[in-house]
DNA sequence: TGTACATCAGTGAACGCGCGTTCACTGATGTAC
DNA sequence: TGTACATCAGTGAACGCGCGTTCACTGATGTAC
């Protein structure tokens, strides 16, 4: 706790401040973030709808709070999973990555899809939720960085032709030293990989062909481990 | 066209549920489908909304409508991917598929939520979305059916444990012979990949990193036809 | 070919509901002297 | 320590809006004889 609320009010704005964020997190979960309403919430708090309005100016002020607390909380996730494994420890790891996305996922499916699936119509994310949604694409280049560094390089690389590297050029350089473009598009379609497969199943795409999903999920994030040559 | 109507009445109902289905599935690009209205589709129609219940009973059954009509659209358009190539040039094929998967997502973005996004708050999705929604997936197995057939193997397939090669087994029979598990479950990535590059592009979470989205697409593509063991 | 009847398409009013946001207000909490 | 004033939290009514669905109805289209 850096700073304790000085006064009762205070207190008392950072507590109320909370319950509507909560409550609304819970409603994202039984309506959708394009129903998300500020009545329903004042009602469940057992105060006047005109009262949320002292602490969230707008209904899409209220959803991009929502929004930013998802990608930070599954940022803090993803990056714990990464600090659970020793730093040289590269395949412990990025498993250790992976599997907090996807157990976070299914934790919290609402702030999920909130944040990764449609884009809530008539609602566009101001600046503020740029920097929280990068934590996790920069826990993982910080692991393709150190997987880089100690002389290891991805399986079976296709040549990466001039267009793609300029394309990539901004993610490659976002690492020191800079990622090879071989490892950049590595590093790339593991991400995608990720997302791919926790969107298809959460969104039930897969229910009907995989029996086991985490089993499969684990053996994917092994195959991609292999094809990074962190294994 | 396989039978005409036979009545003046009959082809005007053809004619005005075709109008009702565009005209919603515009307004699925303009307010998303959980803000999909039917009192605006009859408004836009110029007809009173209580008209548009001769055509569909309900509100749920027109969305159902417009879902099977995405996942039968996205269908045929990778499946004349998958056939513009020569049968046996393995690698053109895939490259057909994959490109007519992204090309359709981005001529439909709303279409593409609609079916691969976050599911619709308080809709489930009937039985009959069900084959249709398979198009996608047997275009792709087909292909690696035929990888196999003429003697290819997936690169660098992991030891695949007897708990996974079960959770997939039902996919792997799909095929005629059935696929090996190694490569069952590089089609499966493969899949996943496709699917999770064209969601983080079209939801908007590239647009701060890769500058030329076609051209990386391209090379994962590619990258992925070498992990199949394709090219 | 003509007539009687059945079917269907489309209307407009109505039911009952929920929404975001504003506004003038009351009463409590905090602050400066 | 006490008082006067400013700030803030919360209320309840109101504005103006849109929604899905039902229902009794009119008039046109189709069908059986």
């Amino acid at each position: 706790m850096p700073s304790a609320p000085q006064t009762a009010r205070a207190a008392a704005r950072a507590e109320l401040t909370r319950a509507i964020l909560d409550r609304a997190g819970e409603q994202l979960a039984e309506t959708g973030p394009a129903a998300l309403s500020v009545r329903a919430v004042a009602r469940d708090l057992g105060m006047a709808s005109s009262a949320v309005y002292r602490y969230f100016p707008s209904r899409d002020v209220l959803l991009t709070a929502l929004l930013v607390e998802a990608y930070d909380d599954l940022g803090a996730a993803v990056e714990a999973g990464d600090g659970a494994a020793r730093p040289r420890d590269l395949r412990g790891r990025w498993r250790g990555i992976a599997h907090a996305l996807r157990t976070w996922a299914h934790e919290h499916p609402h702030r999920y899809a909130l944040a990764y699936g449609s884009p809530v119509p008539g609602y566009a994310a101001p600046g503020d939720t740029v920097q929280p949604a990068t934590r996790v694409p920069f826990a993982l280049l910080g692991l393709v960085r150190d997987a880089q560094v100690t002389g290891r390089t991805p399986v079976q690389g296709l040549r990466v032709p001039a267009a793609e590297k300029a394309s990539v050029a901004r993610v490659s350089a976002f690492t020191t030293p800079a990622l090879t473009p071989a490892y950049t598009v590595r590093a790339l379609m593991a991400w995608q990989t990720l997302f791919g497969a926790v969107s298809l199943e959460l969104f039930g795409h897969m229910a009907e062909a995989v029996l086991d999903p985490a089993a499969h999920y684990a053996q994917v994030v092994d195959q991609l481990a292999a094809d990074l040559g962190l294994s």
